[in-house]
DNA sequence: CTGCGTCGTAAATCATAGGA
DNA sequence: CTCCTATGATTTACGACGCA
């Protein structure tokens, strides 16, 4: 189970965990505003047309790329918080 | 019943720091398998259980170890030593 | 082959607990 | 109390892999 990148370098321990390649984009926090808007398609609809998907991030100043990650991630978000609410039920 | 609603819901965001026995037992996993540090999901759970808290939480904990630690690893090295110690001490016996 | 889905994670950042 | 650092949680961005 591979991920992103495996150094090759036998005596540091680290060296066979799992590094992000250095051609990725650094984590750019969105603004209130981003996020608010992104909230309400959201509630709109869990999933993107293509069409939504260009719209808002012309509107946002997002590309569709980083709009359609955002809600992959919310999506992945939202079984999270529901996965937490059921295991602390258990009791 | 709102009540008591209420106060998990402030019970889960104000954070609280695991227990010093938690924390040994995620210390014991994460330097006794320090070339590959990623527990799988049953062994998420059974940390979980162990340590009274989430396997969410235990995935946390890991994620945060991690990258604390390959950060700055000459600060974790006395932590490091430590816990080889512990894990060669339970290992003969 | 495309293209979007989930899953697990890296890395940065947030929020605040806790100690000097 | 004020600072400051440690620590747990959350937020962006991908790689790996799945499915149609």
């Amino acid at each position: 189970h591979k991920e992103e990148k495996p150094e090759l370098d036998p005596n540091n321990p680290v060296a066979n965990w799992i590094h992000a390649r250095s051609t990725r984009k650094k984590r750019c926090p969105y603004t209130k505003y981003q996020t608010l808007e992104l909230e309400k398609e959201f509630l709109f609809n869990m999933y993107l047309t293509r069409d939504r998907r260009y719209e808002v991030a012309r509107v946002l100043n997002l590309t569709e790329r980083q709009v359609k990650i955002w809600f992959q991630n919310r999506r992945m978000k939202m079984k999270k918080m529901n996965k937490d609410k059921s295991d602390s039920k258990e009791s | 019943v709102m009540i008591l609603r209420s106060r998990f819901l402030d019970a889960r965001r104000k954070r609280r720091n695991f227990s010093k026995q938690a924390t040994e037992i995620l210390n014991e996993y994460f330097y006794s398998h320090l070339s590959n540090p990623y527990p799988s999901e049953e062994a998420k759970e059974e940390l979980a259980k162990k340590c009274s808290i989430t396997v969410s939480q235990v995935s946390n904990w890991f994620g945060n170890k991690r990258i604390r630690y390959k950060k700055n690893i000459g600060k974790f090295q006395e932590e490091a030593n430590l816990y080889a110690a512990k894990t060669a001490v339970n290992a003969a016996h």
